[in-house]
DNA sequence: AGAGTCTTCCAAAGCGCTTTGGCTGTTTCG
DNA sequence: CGAAACAGCCAAAGCGCTTTGGAAGACTCT
């Protein structure tokens, strides 16, 4: 059943029905009644292909996909995915995922962009002066950051949780409870967030006259793994800290194992706060001894992503609006005084 | 730039330039060279939307996203999709996701069908005579599973790791270091992989004259509290398992969290066995008694249904050839002879 | 009553590609 | 040498929708 049949089913034009559907002003109430109807009876559907090679929309949100045999794509993704998929559905956004060589993904935006695949795009883990901002900027699609690119001499529409509020707030925790040397451990510090992160436990630990040592910090790609070793490295040294604020609830599975390896014990001589994303598969209040988190629903950051996007596509969002979400701060029993 | 420009720039029809980029015959080879020729240097990329409306081929393979508030993306999808993303990098295919109510993805799948928005499906996670399988197959468009699903009473094309046996050998090796009372801490058994482990297990206890007790089988969502909950309630009873086999890596952390919450050891007190689909954030081998696992990479598998999917599409692949692969089993430290 | 203004609808021209049906000139073969 | 076969190209008709530029009729206003 196509726009044709359906006109000349109900004795109309074409145009008269296209009009009708899409709540164009001048076709009479009674006709667009009749109109509807017809369509609904019959279960008429226009279709995508056509619709979008006649106005260039395709009623879809992008995503450029680092793939390679190297690459690993975060868990984190599949939780704002969720949280994206559930907003999209409500509104028939489909969602295009383009893997893209990771070290290439410029062709891949251009392509998109230029066929007009997509209607809008998002983009994640942005990193400083993130390229990929630059050029979508530049492409006109509408789109929105998820994270935040610094440095980048402009202003852009994106979406991002306080990570150096939320870590300042816990590592201020920390030195209230009287430890003096702390230790991140980090994401890749290629990405805005862990800058952030690190820039937050600095602020508060400065704000009592402390510092993070060179040698308390360090940024890998966020695996229990690396969470593991790590943590080895920090508490084996001389001056080994006596708290450690950790970025992800899988590292900090590691920091827990190393602590136990190490014959010390949470928080007896470690203290330890974790940022939490909110996963339903693994939750911090079932730690061995549960963990103190800065948490934030990275689900519920998805939907607000598709949101904006939905409405930057209508156009009912404009401009290079930020928005930083809060972090709640969640002490559990992971935290308590300095040791000594 | 498009085709009719490019035509017009050559001096040839549009239907000859066509004919010459999509490799038809009928067209001189040197023709063919010069529009190849001109084409590449105007950087001339046929519009997606116009081919498709044409042709009604999209270049897109589909997945339909069970979404809600109260459904959550399996952390194994990303690294399914990792696979999957990386092939179909390699062959220009994009992937879309159509985000539908988890209790009616029919209307979805009719609908993407319909509106041929994709060249091809796959679907994961099936369950016995699951309706996804049945109404894709009469919808008639290229599909493939992951998984399997028994009793649907016709034949279809999916690729499946052989969980049955992996699980059979597992308890085969328990049963061998003189276990008697073996636990299974399996998925939702709704999923077909969930029956045929359970299926394993069964046939290798049965091949010794024992049984799985129905209290030592459990079916759960698979999340690090379900696991330690499953065991808890397992190691508490009358008659504990020494032995456990169980669905997934995460599981197995609720796994080890209990038993030590239990005061007892592994593998003193009880060995362990899971299903490992190898992720990079949570190794078997880093646990802090070496897990053994059945392994099976489910980014390779990712991968293979990518292939084949594109197989299908270009008619290189056809009938309901099923693939079936082994699953290796890594014997590490988390297994030991039964106890007493 | 005539000019202007709405309202409501339509024919037709795209959007950019593929594909059908045919046309021209060259080669092949009995 | 004439018919048949073939290679190589083209014009035009779709694919199914949106949108432009009217047109016809009803209505208002002077």
């Amino acid at each position: 059943m196509n726009l044709k049949q359906l006109a000349h089913m109900l004795a109309l034009s074409q145009t008269t029905v296209s009009r009708a559907l899409n709540g164009y002003p001048e076709v009479n109430e009674e006709t667009r009644r009749r109109v509807m109807d017809a369509a609904k009876r019959h279960g008429y559907r226009p279709n995508p292909s056509a619709r979008r090679l006649a106005t260039g929309k395709s009623g879809m949100i992008g995503y450029v996909l680092p793939t390679g045999a190297a690459v690993d794509i975060d868990p984190h993704f599949v939780e704002f995915l969720s949280g994206l998929g559930d907003y999209a559905r409500a509104h028939e956004l489909d969602l295009v995922l383009s893997p893209a060589d990771a070290d290439d993904q410029e062709t891949t935006y251009r392509r998109i962009v230029a066929n007009r695949q997509v209607d809008a795009v998002y983009i994640s883990s942005p990193g400083p002066a993130d390229r990929r901002v630059a050029l979508v900027n530049t492409l006109g699609i509408p789109f929105i950051v998820h994270g935040r690119s610094e440095g980048s001499g402009f202003d852009y529409p994106y979406l991002d949780i306080d990570n150096e509020g939320a870590f300042r707030e816990a590592a201020r925790l920390l030195v209230q409870l009287g430890h003096r040397r702390l230790a991140l451990i980090n994401g890749d510090n290629r990405e805005t967030f862990a800058i952030h992160r690190e820039r937050g436990v600095r602020r508060a630990l400065a704000a009592s006259g402390l510092t993070l040592g060179d040698s308390h910090v360090c940024s890998v790609v966020m695996t229990e793994e690396n969470g593991y070793r790590a943590t080895r490295r920090l508490l084996e040294q001389d001056d080994a800290p006596t708290a450690i604020a950790c970025s992800s609830l899988i590292m900090a599975l590691g920091v827990v194992r190393a602590v136990r390896d190490l014959g010390l014990t949470i928080p007896g001589d470690v203290s330890l706060i974790a940022h939490d994303d909110v996963f339903p598969w693994l939750k911090p209040e079932n730690f061995s001894v549960p963990l103190s988190t800065t948490r934030s629903s990275i689900r519920l950051a998805g939907a607000r992503v598709a949101e904006r996007l939905a409405a930057r596509i209508s156009g009912l969002e404009e401009g290079a609006r930020g928005e930083v979400w809060p972090v709640d701060l969640v002490v559990r029993g992971s935290v308590a005084g300095a040791p000594g």
